[in-house]
DNA sequence: ATAAATAGCAGAATTAAATCCGTTTTGGAG
DNA sequence: CTCCAAAACGGATTTAATTCTGCTATTTAT
């Protein structure tokens, strides 16, 4: 499936304001409303849009601290990475996990609301998770950009 | 101002799903239609939801190549900081950048569409950036979670 | 080159949601 | 206990979403 200039900018504004009304979106885009909700629904479909969410403030709700946590793994068994993906998926503080390449194995990026819990994140959750051997934490000092937002090149 | 058990609610269901109409947002918060789209209001005013996206398929939008690179400044001037700070926000493969504590200065996210187009973000653009001394980059293998969805206390 | 078929588009009508307003209920203070 | 204030409710109105119909453009096969 091929996406045309239409689709690129309907993805671009509903990055931008994921609640925009569709007769809003389709004046932007160029288009009446009945093809602009057909593309909408297509885009949702075919699962270039996999959702829509409400962006959140952090540092008002119990979640101002900002950490980047790398995670090395004992490469003792196959089953370690598995068990790992399992577990840290539960954390509510995760916002993220990726597995790399590189010095260390996953990176981790968690909110917590301040140093105390982070600690015990760290120490409490994140090393007694099966087959962690080792971390480094990068405590995040300031967010100098964080928009989420993908280019779709016009 | 002090957030109530149904605000909570409401700032969870909108993150799960931002487009949800009020109607059926109140019934799952246990509300009438009026006083909670009340409520939505004053939390977009208060600034406790800064907005609404959509979230799209990067891997089908030529950005499948998900990398994060460690960015180290030369500590020369103080403008280093700032100067770099204000480049990388206009880089649109830049998802997020960040200032750290620790080993590097600032940790970049970023999204491109292969080896070939990281290879030139990093040797024309990032490291052409004021003031920069060093890199490391990892790149991710497998996004184990990304969830985004930050975590509001019952 | 032309005709048929497919896909997308615009406008009108219908259905559903958002918004507004008057009333009622609830929670707290005197 | 009663009064006051804040919040929630229900119905009416406005606005938006959805569906339907017919039209137009583009593609494909002859």
């Amino acid at each position: 499936m091929e996406l045309d200039r239409i689709d690129r900018s309907i993805l671009r504004e509903l990055q931008k304001d994921g609640r925009m009304a569709n007769v809003e979106l389709s004046r932007r885009v160029g288009l009446s409303a009945t093809p602009c909700l057909e593309r909408v629904k297509r885009l949702e479909k075919k699962g270039y849009i996999k959702g829509y969410t409400a962006l959140v403030a952090p540092e008002k709700l119990k979640a101002a601290l900002l950490v980047f946590v790398e995670i090395r793994l004992t490469r003792t068994s196959p089953d370690v990475f598995e068990d790992f993906k399992k577990s840290v998926i539960d954390l509510p503080q995760v916002l993220e996990c990726h597995l790399v390449s590189g010095d260390f194995d996953y990176l981790v990026k968690a909110r917590v609301a301040d140093m105390v819990a982070y600690r015990n994140l760290l120490g409490e959750t994140l090393l007694t998770l099966p087959g962690v051997s080792g971390s480094r934490t990068y405590v995040v000092m300031e967010e100098v950009k964080e928009s989420g937002i993908i280019e779709i090149p016009a």
